[in-house]
DNA sequence: CTGTTAGCGCCTTCAG
DNA sequence: CTGAAGGCGCTAACAG
């Protein structure tokens, strides 16, 4: 089952075929609908590979993630989905699973598929590699990572207005002793949202408290382990922040372990605002860095630039907003 | 770049560099070994395209879920693309979002990318497009949809054991009398755990109360309200069996709500073993419906069979296992 | 507006 | 064991 059996059915050549398959404007209504009606009785399906092949474009693009499992990543892949298949492209994902070998072997299923443009959402990226689709002239986008060059984009998120404003909501309830759980420091994200978090409240005038920072892995047990350890403090703080939202639920659950009560006698306040947090107990307040925005952008930033993969790159900007719910209430009045 | 400059680089035909690089025993080392070397310096990475047109082969396999932000399947892609990866196959992924006209588009993708085999993982599945594939000898496999036919192999799931062993575990607590949320009514696996549950607590002798039995959407949200009605009946279970883990977390979360403590007051078994499940106050008693081994079955039910196509598809089996974690524990003495 | 005809890059007989 | 050459299904000039 091919284009030409279409084309004897419709009796049309090949050519008018794949015209009327691409929706070239140069055919016929009438010929168009024959074509069509050959196609759907033929029970037709085009074949990808050949597309490609002969037009040099795959209309594939690339997604590279770090981990499927971890919940910040299976919403953006599906919007990033979704807004390809609006745009009639299609998507192919690989995951490194944070090895940077699997990196390599995800770059070559890249170039093998001939992507057009792929968004590189990990954190760490091979300068290497990025040579190897630069000099294919594949369109890049990075998560926070890196400026813009030739063919390469950034989506920048602006950590400082989220923990701010998250900063701000605590002190607006008279906390004054915040501390912070933040993620894995080799993590560049971690870092950065770490250094927000000092610079914030300096900001606001507020007491930076070293020992009130606690590093935790970005996972549950890790939010869990550094809130226990925060427990240990003293003075202890009245609200948390945390890296990521997985490390606030294991810090809600380690403080119910202790007979805590969040809000009442401990805030507390995550980052990402995961699919989980509002049904969490109490659902958790939380910084929104919205996927479906991230992955908007970095498909229209390849999609958009598609006809000229030189182009230089631009910057493009997240305001993480913040998400009031129910982790969050009034500095306790006296300290336990 | 293209086969062709290797072949002249390496001073062979494009024919040898072909078989080169499909591991042909019929080439000496020595020139493969040359081959290889003009690959590496050229940096040349096979156009999948071309080689899937030139062979029929496209060396991929489609992998149908429903819903890549549902806990549930993460896991499974997982799991399924490293077993592909492991022999050589890519995995091409589809989400239905729950939706029959995107099946249909899924299934369209599938055709057009010429997938190798594919796996449907939802719950439901039109004929018309089962015909469809059948009729490009497309092997598939499904999840508890079904009877294994020419070139469809199914994983059917023994939800009877797997709730029977929750059921004994509770009833070995003491619990008698054990509520049930199931989920809902038009998923055909809901169906079948809620008709697992009851017949396990016939063949164990325990009485069924059909107020016990709750309808939830099998998430949080539905976990939460049908526990809470639950709480409204009189008796009130000791015990509370949940259709998927989601719904077990939601309905931990509703006790808490009401000061009632897990597994003190009621005691309760969710069902698939997400990863979340561990990490909950407390940690989530379950029936582990193994992800990787149904990836894995699934994988090899397609893969093993490649080569005659038409062939009788196999009915595979997979056994739910208890996991006994914190949110169980010995029925309550007096009722509240 | 439609048909003709080269490729696209690789695989795979078929010879040698 | 290696090379030559046709073909996979479609697209994209180029004619007409």
């Amino acid at each position: 089952m091919n284009i030409k059996e279409v084309a004897r059915l419709a009796k049309v050549s090949t050519a008018t075929v794949s015209r009327t398959i691409n929706g070239s404007d140069k055919v016929t209504a009438k010929t168009a609908e024959r074509v069509r009606r050959a196609i759907e009785t033929l029970k037709f399906y085009p074949n990808t590979n050949a597309r490609a092949l002969g037009s040099g474009r795959s209309s594939l693009y690339g997604l590279i993630i770090s981990d499927i499992t971890n919940p910040f990543f299976p919403e953006l892949v599906k919007s990033f989905e979704d807004i390809a298949v609006q745009f009639g492209q299609e998507v192919l994902i690989a995951n490194t699973n944070y090895d940077p070998h699997r990196m390599e072997v995800c770059v070559s299923r890249m170039l093998q598929r001939k992507v057009d443009g792929v968004a590189i959402m990990t954190s760490e990226m091979d300068e290497r590699l990025i040579d190897e689709l630069n000099s294919r002239s594949i369109r890049m986008v990075f998560l926070d990572t890196g400026k813009p060059q030739k063919g390469i984009s950034n989506i920048a998120i602006d950590y400082a207005s989220g923990i701010d404003a998250a900063v701000e909501h605590l002190s607006a309830l008279g906390h004054t002793s915040i501390g912070f759980i933040c993620g894995p420091m080799q993590l560049t994200s971690a870092r950065t949202r770490r250094r927000a978090f000092i610079q914030s409240l300096k900001r606001k005038g507020l007491l930076l408290d070293n020992q009130l920072i606690e590093e935790g892995n970005h996972r549950m047990d890790g939010g869990h382990e550094a809130m226990l350890r925060l427990l240990g403090k003293n003075p202890r703080p009245t609200a948390v922040l945390t890296s990521n939202d997985m490390m606030a639920i294991g810090a809600i659950g380690a403080l119910g372990e202790h007979g805590l009560k969040v809000p009442r006698d401990i805030s507390i306040i995550g980052f990402d605002d995961i699919e989980l947090g509002a049904f969490t107990q109490p659902a958790l307040t939380t910084v929104r860095l919205s996927r479906p925005e991230i992955a908007k952008v970095a498909f229209r930033a390849l999609y958009d630039a598609k006809d000229d993969a030189t182009a230089m790159g631009a910057e493009f900007t997240i305001q993480p907003t913040l998400i009031e719910r129910k982790s969050t209430g009034p500095a306790p009045k006296h300290r336990a």
